[in-house]
DNA sequence: TATGAATGAGTATTCATTCAT
DNA sequence: TATGAATGAATACTCATTCAT
């Protein structure tokens, strides 16, 4: 369950637990979890077997880790992208076009986190951070709730894992080559989608 | 690849063949494909482990059966619902809410088909009939984007799969008990949703 | 260890049984004792699993049977080939003649009790019948020592030895086609090797 | 087919192989290959079973490790043992007592070898060297035939085959306890057997 | 830090044999 | 006699993890 070993890194250190990381990210992203053995990623990271578990508490620690890491980085790429200036929906959107971006960009990653959700060792992993991610998702749709942008179909909560739900899923189809978008077009496309499904008046944000 | 040895089963064969179906879909629905022992289905179904190579050929070709006799099911309900007579949207709204429906009652099968999706072995089963159960509902987008009731924001495809991704994400939802919907109210949330996000007038639907 | 169920057997009883040994000959030969299942002598019989141990008590036993059946015919043919009235070695020659014959005849069923030497569960029913069939080999080797046909380079026994196992050697390579003699030059050569190596003179014999 | 994984070994490593095969080596003299288990193997040598694999690919290939290793040592011996400048005959002789002294010495692995013919497994790895440690015998028959020592009752491969049968079988019998022989009597009694098989005349090479 | 040898629990599948019908 | 369903012991090989050096 704990990430990795509390050790002062030293630079060499940092360089060769990030070698694995690495090594770990590609592997993984192209096996599955499962299929990825730990001498694989000690092959690919080319260091000893051993001194995987210098750096790791486990296969399955590592993994947290990286999915911790992805997933802190997708919260702030679309937090960064959300103008508190701006309006809740045209925020919904920004934040759902710079996850789409995102996310095809580290597909590997997010294949991963999305598809080894029955793994029983990894749930609770993967469940762990993902009400964070969808804070500010949620956020938004709320104040476009109080606003009045967005009607009452359901509360906000369930708009939010279904904003999530798309990005994710179009994601995946775009990684699975089941569309032939460009990813300028699939988050224009992927937010055009989720604002008209919450509710809210499409041409108002396309006008704005 | 093949699903079972071909063989003339009995009334007494048949009974156990879907003890053993049985006993795997609960086991694999709760642990997964990969942490689901041959064992212990055969434990949980009260047969000698011996027994499941009569009627399997092996543990994956008896995934393969579960999935394959899911789909057709799936696909039967829906095509049921969908009434010639009525509008697409209508027919969209009904497609989506039977299949939301049979997803909800058959939750443990359908999480998951979702979630061994990058076991290598198991992906070419995965895969195969996908497309099957998509065809009906592409159907209806196409007719209806003929008929002018949705827009042209992406081709028909691309729609389908968003359809069929957001059933089987809020019944993923459901299943895990983020939200306290009924069933009815899933059932019909999700078709708002969906006809929503395809760019349909959901008032349409709602006064017919 | 005991070969097969005392039954009373019917003519049908009779033919089935024999209808199993022959499936049980030929697969024994092409695949070897191991690798042949009771299963695929009973696909190949065309009868059911259930009545293979109506008929034998084990797979061994079956093989016991055989084997037996086999020594006991080579005996007989290489019996009748030494005439009583001619001088020990031309009996000795006649009677590598026959058994190399048979031998070659009946090659599957000698390269399999030659093959299965060590395999430990077979090994007494393996020995079991070797020096029965040797008896007759021994008895001219002895009469033709104490006529002074042949030194006293070994005792009987060891010449005796000599002679059986190359028959069976020849024979095998007989079958594994590394030699191109017809059976006759075979026969005849392996017997003038035979007569040669115990220390007969070999022109006495030839000009016989 | 590949012998054992490519390593660079060390000193102890070395010692751990070689124990791993001692272990073996015992095992499948007395029980044959199929009934020694690796574990039984690992128990044997002490070791973990998972060693085993660090050493070697499969029991398969460390089976022909065995035998590459035997037939490459017996070869060496009888090698050693044919003096250049001796006749043909002597040579012939030398070389089967070299053949048998070094048989008995090994006797387990030999009867190992000749015993598992029919394996299918096996079949590859048990008659791939057969025909380089054949050579040499062949080559002196050859020479004795050119040189008028060895009538032509048989082109020299047909002799070789029954030469090298002759060693092969007379040592299984001493190793089965069927005679009483000393190895010195063994070979002396085996290498006349053969001389005298192929036609030469024995006391010639008794004489020289 | 780094190595790679050592450990041993874990698992799908086979197959001779038994048994109910 | 005949069937074929049922049994369960047996086994090679994998792989995360530990440990001596």
């Amino acid at each position: 369950m704990e990430s990795s070993p509390e050790r002062r890194l030293t630079d060499q250190g940092r360089e060769r637990k990030q070698q694995i990381l690495d090594a770990a990210t590609v592997l993984f992203a192209s096996r599955g979890y499962q299929a990825t053995r730990v001498a694989d990623i000690c092959a690919e990271a080319g260091v000893a077997k051993g001194l995987f578990y210098w750096y790791f508490d486990s296969k399955e620690s590592l993994f947290a880790d990286l999915i911790r890491s992805m997933r802190l980085q997708l919260r702030r790429t679309q937090g960064a992208a959300m103008d508190p200036s701006t309006d809740p929906v045209t925020r919904l959107r920004a934040g759902v076009e710079a996850s789409v971006r995102f996310m095809v960009d580290h597909a590997a990653y997010f294949s991963l986190i999305e598809s080894e959700r029955t793994d029983e060792s990894l749930r609770p992993v993967l469940s762990e951070g993902g009400e964070i991610y969808a804070a500010d998702t949620q956020r938004v749709i709320v104040e476009a709730q109080r606003a009045g942008l967005i009607p009452d179909y359901a509360d906000a909560q369930m708009l939010t894992l279904g904003v999530i739900g798309a990005v994710s899923h179009f994601c995946q189809f775009h990684r699975n080559g089941r569309t032939t978008m460009s990813v300028d077009e699939l988050a224009n496309f992927v937010a055009g989608w989720t604002v008209r499904a919450v509710g809210a008046d499409d041409r108002i944000t396309l006008g704005g």
